[in-house]
DNA sequence: GCGCGTATGTGCGGTACGGAACATACGCGC
DNA sequence: GCGCGTATGTTCCGTACCGCACATACGCGC
């Protein structure tokens, strides 16, 4: 393992476990690099490991039919991929796609079934985390349904600079318009529209807000019912 | 208890129960009949029960901020109501809003709380059974997202035809639309181009569906998805 | 049979977004 | 500096859906 790999208690799930049950789990961890548009489940496929990252973000993705996507949640360093997993289901119809490059540290699906299935703190951290995938995907839903291209920009760009650190995100519009669903010129509407209202500043692939308490601002509501959501449920976790 | 109360066992959750985990429950349960509109949950509020259906639908429905509404997931004999209550969030930021006359036993969050920590059958499959919840919310994302009003319509007809014995639906377009979050005026359209096609036939809040085929055949891909998902882990749910 | 409440149908203008085609413009590699 | 690939900007048109207003139509209760 490189000396530069970060601690596995960056990521949030992992730092919130007791040190004995984390301890359990620290011999299988296995650190790894997901550069950008690497696949880690396609749908309905086999899930050998879940992933807990502690740079970078993950998005979970549907394919329909007709070949248009969709991105139901991002996850970063306050979740992890697979959940199915101790779920039960073993598999999902969805993809989960690196979307920023990513460190993460890996485990097998056998060593996470086992844990979970002890109960105790492990246990509680995971089902707390999925409750707050479900938020998301649920407000994903919703926005879908009622907001603009603008709102749900704004909404997108918040969560993925959550899960960043600094103010930049590296994303062409291309990406952004696969993620959201929608054309690649609507993304680049609306991201005109947010640049000239100062909010944003962006070139060939580099986006920076400028503008973060505008663009919360600007946002529907989505982004803060997720974002309390999951801090409330994080926290919860948290507790003894 | 009336004699008219139809058993425990015909909500699927509860059937697949081992005896031994059952017996545990059955003296918690209270039989409950709950009319159109009730609601169960409001959002973000306290949940006292968790609702075990054994006839009726009910919806999982998020408000915006501008009051528009979207239906996440509808849920009946299949399923249950109150999943955060054993996932830790204690709350939902949803609404539970009973969409077709229900029957159901009802459990104190308590006891299911402390059922679920023991482990076990009973956990194997409330965890499926979210798992499949999952799968409908995000697909009703994806449906929200790139399919026609006309395509949802179908959605809707057959997932809430599935969870209701016979072939009729008792349900306005304006609540229909309210579901859908969209427009009264979409839905009577769509209605009248599915009842033109020959696939159902409706007059003043009851709808009958003649071509339950045709239906699912006019249907996107959603439909389909989340009926084989909810099937093959209700299934895996009840293997030992 | 009359009246009223509820359910459904229709028409109109506005707009947000989709699909396609094309124009610019930046920057890397030779 | 030149050329090519990639990223972004612009235009045009079609259409699905929205909001509003209003017309019909059924059926219950008196």
């Amino acid at each position: 393992m490189p000396a530069s790999s970060p601690a596995p208690t960056q990521n949030l799930i992992l730092a919130g476990l007791p040190s004995a049950d984390y301890e359990r789990l620290e011999p299988h961890l296995e650190f790894v690099e997901l550069p950008l548009g690497r696949s880690l489940y396609e749908s309905g496929g086999q899930q050998n490991y879940a992933y807990f990252p502690t740079e970078g973000i993950v998005s979970l993705l549907y394919v329909t039919a007709g070949g248009n996507s969709a991105e139901l949640a991002v996850i970063g360093r306050e979740g992890m991929i697979g959940v199915s997993v101790f779920m039960g289901g073993e598999t999902t119809p969805n993809r989960a796609v690196v979307q920023a490059a990513c460190k993460a540290y890996r485990l097998p699906v056998q060593v996470l079934k086992d844990q979970f299935a002890r109960g105790g703190p492990l246990q509680i951290v995971l089902l707390r985390y999925t409750q707050a995938l479900i938020t998301q995907i649920s407000q994903t839903a919703v926005c879908n349904l009622h907001h603009s291209v603008d709102q749900q920009l704004c909404r997108w760009l918040l969560l993925s600079l959550d899960r960043l650190s600094g103010d930049t995100l590296q994303m062409t519009q291309e990406l952004i318009a696969n993620m959201l669903g929608v054309r690649r010129q609507g993304v680049t509407e609306s991201a005109g529209k947010l640049e000239r209202e100062g909010l944003i500043r962006y070139h060939r692939g580099v986006i920076k807000v400028v503008d973060r308490a505008g663009l919360e601002k600007r946002c529907c509501e989505c982004y803060g019912v997720v974002k309390s959501e999951t801090e409330r449920l994080l926290k919860l976790a948290h507790q003894p």
